[in-house]
DNA sequence: AAACATTGCAACCGCTCTAAT
DNA sequence: CATTAGAGCGGTTGCAATGTT
């Protein structure tokens, strides 16, 4: 089909963002919200293409996002996940609030990849690594039992858009919330990290929230936490970003924060 | 102290998906 | 139904920070 480059490459700005970037972007998406994303850089006066304005606003500068290394929660909730869904780290973001896809998957492959190497795990299949030496050459593509089936849904893409439409107590009956049951004594990789007394983690990371309700609610207890990201600002400089104007987003007394 | 190696993260690239026409 | 354009996703890269020799 031959698509146009998502920008004119001649003439927009590659690399690290500015903080005078990162304050034309913030004060162009809290005066006009997220609209398309194509204008923004043209809008906001940057010399950037839409889609770095999107990778950094989601990524970076969104409001609601915590900032820091997972906690041990956080990351074991990762790990289940990811047994269950592979490398969809969008899907994995989005059960844990405040994270990025970007942040999860930078910490899988950081961190999370060698933590299992390290305990024998293959961080692929989450099976043993020597059961899998003693089996020959077991693809990847039997991971997650094919994750279809352990999903047991009807169909096999479309699940990935409607898991979103559940509540994460109905998203999570039949795989998640068994897994806290009993679904650990046929897991290698739970076995092993259920060795290591992390069974309250589980049990906090797992108490999903109603639909209605927000992921605050499970691992960022209070909306302040996760706000920390403004704490953050006031490090950068606030002033900086001129968020004056974000006092009329919300109930929060912005400058109580300040 | 300098040189080199390793690590961790921000950002980019290219592809797919989806909605609009 | 085919085409197009925008948004989103996952893999990969580049580079600064940190550790090691």
């Amino acid at each position: 089909m031959g698509r146009q480059p998502c920008c004119d490459k001649l003439g927009v700005k590659k690399g690290p963002w500015t903080a005078e970037e990162d304050k034309k972007l913030i004060n162009f998406i809290l005066t006009n919200g997220q609209c398309c994303w194509r204008a923004v850089p043209k809008l906001a006066g940057l010399l950037r293409c839409g889609k770095s304005c999107r990778l950094r606003w989601t990524n970076y500068l969104r409001p609601d996002l915590k900032r820091g290394l997972l906690n041990d929660a956080e990351e074991q909730l990762v790990i289940d996940l990811h047994a269950r869904l592979g490398n969809r780290w969008s899907k994995i973001a989005a059960r844990l609030p405040g994270r990025t896809d970007n942040e999860i998957k930078n910490h899988w492959n950081t961190h999370i990849k060698k933590k299992l190497i390290k305990m024998g795990i293959d961080p692929v299949t989450h099976e043993p690594l020597h059961k899998q030496a003693s089996q020959g050459s077991s693809p990847p593509t039997n991971l997650p039992q094919s994750e279809d089936q352990q999903f047991e849904l009807p169909e096999s893409d479309d699940r990935i858009g409607k898991e979103e439409n559940l509540s994460p107590q109905e998203n999570c009956s039949s795989s998640e919330l068994s897994f806290v049951d009993n679904s650990s004594n046929d897991d290698p990789l739970m076995n092993c990290l259920l060795g290591e007394n992390v069974s309250s983690l589980i049990d906090a990371s797992w108490k999903f929230p109603s639909a209605e309700d927000d992921y605050n609610n499970v691992v960022g207890s209070t909306w302040e936490e996760s706000c920390a990201w403004l704490l953050d600002y006031q490090e950068f400089g606030f002033e900086e970003f001129g968020l004056g104007c974000m006092e009329s987003m919300g109930p929060m007394d912005w400058s109580d924060k300040h």
